[in-house]
DNA sequence: CTTGAAGCTATAGTTGCTAGAGACATTAGG
DNA sequence: CCTAATGTCTCTAGCAACTATAGCTTCAAG
């Protein structure tokens, strides 16, 4: 049995983490010792793994939820696993897209900054000036738009 | 003059977002109609379609708050711009490099999927065990961690 | 003159944590 | 056995960058 500092340590997640999702419920709630100190077996190691695997890859919270529930269910179809895996693939996609044109434009900000003064300057100017941009409005369908963060993939360690 | 809806309208931000800006200092306070309501001139447009722009290259506010007061000295040197999208570039690329990751990872998953069970589904297979997994870590060093969302970029339209 | 849209303020919610305060538990050293 | 240093407990508040809600006032059109 692991105490909670532990537990951190070897699954890569800081201990406040681990109990806020305890809070959430996205883990069960941990036994206690007879100082009510949290107790962590095999399993929720095993669990808290998964959780930060799947954060790593940029699953969402909600989406980490259905995966476990799913794997709580062996003899189901995976269908359903595989639906998500999709979508977290599709976003995955669309976030790079848009960050390659990103990276493209922010290039040639960079590279046409000449070093003078601001009122010549090409990065004040292309912000200042959509129409001096690429992109012609690098805008992302509504329905895709909430999608552009990856959420932030908890620095490792604990 | 415009009212915040027709100047969110032409901006390309949502109105809440307009007043939110001006709360937080980045927009100065609007000029006030007679019956209290916001209006805005050229300037103001202007002001807003720079910030808009800069959201869509994922700049923070913090960053555009220091460009905003840049451009408000075009005789100083841009060196202090050329940083900040320089810096921006960076975390672009590192997202980008991670990214990519990911959407390798997440396509061997997908496709290593058979569409059975959940017992021998690969995407619970693969999140479960680390070693299956291709990246070693994907540890990313903890100053750049914080980086690795992109702000949303503001859903185009009002 | 009335109705409905658009504006106002203020507050709370979102996601995924992180940080702090102040109190109790456990463990290592002397 | 005592003490000091950690570790853990709960609870609350904070971060970015908005978004949503409630309950009100103002405005423009018919």
């Amino acid at each position: 049995m692991l105490t909670i500092g532990k537990l951190g340590e070897a699954a890569g997640v800081k201990v406040p983490t681990i109990r806020y999702y305890e809070q959430i419920g996205l883990l069960p709630e941990a036994e206690r010792s007879s100082g009510n100190q949290r107790l962590y077996g095999r399993r929720a190691m095993e669990q808290l793994a998964f959780i930060r695997h799947a954060r790593d890859l940029g699953f969402t919270l909600e989406a980490i939820r259905d995966l476990l529930s799913l794997s709580d269910r062996p003899d189901q179809s995976c269908a359903a696993a595989d639906a998500i895996a999709r979508a977290q693939l599709a976003e995955v996609e669309s976030r790079l897209a848009r960050l390659i044109a990103l990276k493209a434009e922010l290039e040639r900000m960079v590279v046409q900054c000449a070093g003078g003064r601001i009122a010549d300057c090409r990065v004040i100017e292309v912000l200042s000036d959509h129409s001096l941009c690429a992109h012609d409005h690098l805008s992302v369908p509504k329905s895709v738009d909430a999608s552009l963060a990856l959420p932030a993939s908890t620095s490792s360690s604990n």
